[in-house]
DNA sequence: GATCCACAGGAAATAGTGGCTT
DNA sequence: AAGCCACTATTTCCTGTGGATC
């Protein structure tokens, strides 16, 4: 008997909840996609399109409704010859300058698996550094020109370009700075709302002719979503009603978003599936004791991710407020936190670095969820105040397990003596 | 109430890395 | 190989703020 064995007890098509699951049609977002189609329609008339502006935050359909739009505009545009629309998409995730959009977008223009429908830009892909600016926008627009008719670009996750919103500026003009014959149509999509005010105000003009906007689901919405998705990924006989509405609940008190209410309900899913291989026989459910669990894996997962990715002195900082924590002297003031991480640094054989930049590292954890800012007004100064926001259980975890070669055994060990661990 | 101080966080400078062009 | 170019992490410098002090 093998290890591995499929199981049919739980799932039918788990994949149904998995992320890069797109369902035929969005749930939920009758109106929204009404209101984005209508910022669309000036394409299908061989107008100009309009630069459309999408926010909201993650999982609650921007990107998944634009696919669905992109899709049928471009089927239903096959109906009209004089048409020719042609569709460019971008993620910019870890893309963090308008350089760096502008390359990827050339390169974008380049990938021939994009069955650009008019081919004749088969040029080369472009390194994506090294190139000087002025020739990096010499490319840009030669490959505008070369594809023709009327280009949708969606750059997905805008905001990560930060304040340096050139390219914003540059490509909705592209048209008219360089005497294109191309119809350009800009769709951003953004997950920050302040994304928008970060803007030049050159930039919002052009670039958020419509705008439309994502609001998180909400539970009612979740719990529709969730059943829809369930009755396929599930059997029949597979109880989740209580399930779903937790799941849902959980989702939507948080941030509102599909995504991570699939996610709990996947690992749910999961969690159940193993309990039914372990006691044969017996009705098998996904139920509210599931949920929590998946809920609280789903949560710690983020987490660890976020501690993996840390450079190695926002590791140490991290460790030191750790130290602080074991020793209940936590929240501190980042002056403290300073001090002591100088400690931490050398006794880990790294050079500390200076409170300013500590300052920006904690800040950053603080950002990642994993640390928080406390006020503490109560009487004397409000200075910044930091503690850590999740269990310290964890964080010695994934410092173990990434085997960090960091010294965590000693801020353990006196975390387990005061009984914190 | 004027002055002082600590701190948060912005802006610009610097260092180190790595790619491209000639 | 030299000279650009861009990127990231960090340092240096600096300003505004709000409580603390006299």
């Amino acid at each position: 008997m093998g290890r591995f064995r499929r199981e049919s007890h739980v799932f039918r098509t788990r994949d149904v909840l998995r992320e890069d699951y797109q369902p035929e049609s969005l749930e939920e977002r009758g109106e929204k996609l009404d209101e984005y189609a209508t910022a669309l329609q000036p394409i299908i008339d061989g107008n100009q399109p309009d630069n459309i502006f999408l926010y909201g935050p993650t999982g609650v359909g921007k990107t998944a409704a634009t696919h669905q739009l992109l899709t049928e505009l471009r089927s239903d545009a096959q109906a009209y010859d004089d048409i020719d629309v042609q569709l460019v998409e971008l993620n910019c995730t870890g893309l963090t300058s308008s350089y760096q959009v502008a390359s990827n977008l050339v390169n974008e223009f380049r990938n021939p698996d994009h069955q650009l429908t008019s081919v004749e830009v088969d040029r080369d892909p472009i390194p994506e550094t090294g190139y000087p600016q002025k020739r990096l926008m010499r490319e840009l627009r030669k490959d505008l020109e070369s594809v023709g008719g009327t280009i949708a670009i969606v750059l997905d996750e805008i905001d990560h370009i930060g304040s340096d919103d050139d390219i914003l500026y540059e490509l909705p003009r592209a048209r008219k700075t360089y005497d294109l014959d191309a119809k350009l149509g800009i769709i951003g999509i953004s997950n920050d709302y302040s994304f928008r005010d970060q803007l030049g105000a050159r930039v919002i003009d052009t670039l958020c002719e419509e705008e439309i906007t994502f609001p998180p689901y909400d539970a009612t919405q979740l719990t529709a979503i969730l059943e829809k998705r369930a009755e396929q990924a599930f059997h029949d006989d597979v109880e989740t009603t209580a399930a779903v509405r937790l799941a849902a609940a959980y989702a939507a008190r948080d941030r509102g978003s599909a995504r991570q209410a699939l996610d709990i309900l996947r690992k749910a899913g999961d969690l159940a599936k193993r309990e039914a291989s372990e006691n044969t026989g017996g009705a098998v459910a996904v139920d509210e004791a599931h949920v929590e669990e998946a809920n609280q894996l789903v949560e710690q997962q983020q987490v660890l991710e976020g501690i993996r990715s840390l450079t190695q002195h926002a590791k140490l900082t991290l460790l030191t407020i750790c130290a602080i924590e074991a020793r209940e002297e936590s929240p501190e003031r980042t002056r403290v936190i300073h001090d002591e991480y100088q400690q931490v640094a050398l006794a880990n054989g790294y050079d500390p670095l200076k409170r300013r930049r500590i300052h920006d590292h904690l800040s950053n954890l603080d950002l990642n969820g994993i640390l928080s800012q406390v006020d503490v007004s109560n009487g004397r100064g409000n200075k910044n105040y930091y503690e850590l926001d999740i269990s310290l259980e964890s964080v010695f975890q994934v410092f173990e397990e990434t085997a960090s070669e960091l010294e965590v055994q000693p801020i353990r060990e006196h975390a387990v003596r005061k009984g914190l661990v």
